[in-house]
DNA sequence: TGATATGTTATCTT
DNA sequence: CAAGATAACATATC
């Protein structure tokens, strides 16, 4: 489920409650989703958390103020949701399912991290697509290589943008959804910036003008921004309510899943059609 | 029953 | 070799 907003928004909340707490140690419901060495966990302390594209870091070290030694990366891919639960909250985010209210661990929780202070992270995903690495931090270069650029990162810049998209004749819609180009743009996103910058996502990426490359890079980087400041995207109506777990873009949204509808920019149809797999919609007027 | 799903990558086919 | 399309991962829901 989750895209940049949904990760960015659960590493915010995680970062406000995990950062000084002492590793117990990890349960594993399931084997496939870790790699990486579990024992060597318990003892260590979360030092600090942070992301890279929508991948979500577990900075550790030995005392809670130590240089991180080892990191656990973690991946959310369609269905994967982190919920933390202390004797106070439940709080985290990710894919919208039962198991965000039922008693944890559930039939889809594959991880369960333990606290010192008996706090506890549950790592549940229905599709078994999420993963958990655990590398030393001195790998860390390693497991970013060919990630492009963080469509929120100031290295993400409007000549970089036109450089790469002037060397391919993919569909615009794949290129912005290409991490080897930027990170970040998920196919909600990717939806709505080219909506924003009425652009079709069926244009090769080379065919855009100077001027639809510049609305559509600040275009991609206005929906992300909006998105994480509504706390991303819970396409549920039975989860929307849930304090700490679910977002509000689906209240702002332009075209994603409003197939038959009138577009925000010009009243014309929004049309649903197939690129790359992936369910796109567009405004069969305005996007040219 | 069949289509679809907010991600990424391997493997085919041109 | 490269671009582009398709399949694959595994499960749930409509």
């Amino acid at each position: 489920m989750p895209e940049l907003p949904e990760v960015e928004t659960i590493v915010c909340k995680l970062r406000a409650v995990l950062p000084g707490k002492q590793i117990a140690g990890l349960e594993l419901h399931h084997t496939k989703p870790l790699q990486g060495a579990a024992e060597s966990l318990p003892q260590q302390y979360v030092v600090a958390v942070s992301r890279r594209a929508k991948i979500i870091q577990f900075e550790l070290g030995a005392t809670p103020t130590a240089p991180p030694t080892a990191i656990i990366l973690i991946h959310l891919k369609m269905t994967g949701q982190l919920i933390y639960q202390d004797d106070q909250q439940r709080i985290g985010g990710g894919h919208p399912t039962p198991d965000w209210v039922d008693q944890l661990p559930s039939k889809h929780t594959r991880i369960t991290m333990t606290f010192a202070d008996g706090a506890r992270l549950f790592f549940n995903d229905q599709r078994l697509f999420g993963w958990w690495k655990i590398i030393a931090a001195t790998d860390l270069p390693q497991a970013h290589a060919g990630l492009g650029p963080d469509v929120t990162d100031d290295t993400f810049t409007l000549p970089y943008f036109q450089l790469e998209l002037a060397k391919k004749r993919l569909p615009i819609k794949v290129a912005i959804m290409d991490n080897r180009i930027v990170c970040g743009v998920g196919n909600i996103y990717a939806c709505e910036a080219l909506n924003v910058a009425r652009i079709s996502p069926f244009r090769p990426a080379l065919s855009l003008t100077e001027a639809e490359v510049t609305a559509l890079h600040q275009a991609m980087q206005q929906v992300i921004a909006l998105g994480i400041e509504l706390g991303g995207t819970t396409f549920d109506g039975k989860y929307v309510d849930i304090a700490g777990l679910a977002g509000q873009y689906q209240t702002v949204v332009r075209v994603y899943g409003r197939e038959g509808q009138p577009c925000p920019n010009c009243g014309g149809l929004i049309k649903k059609e197939k690129l790359a797999g992936r369910g796109t919609y567009f405004c069969s007027e305005c996007q040219i």
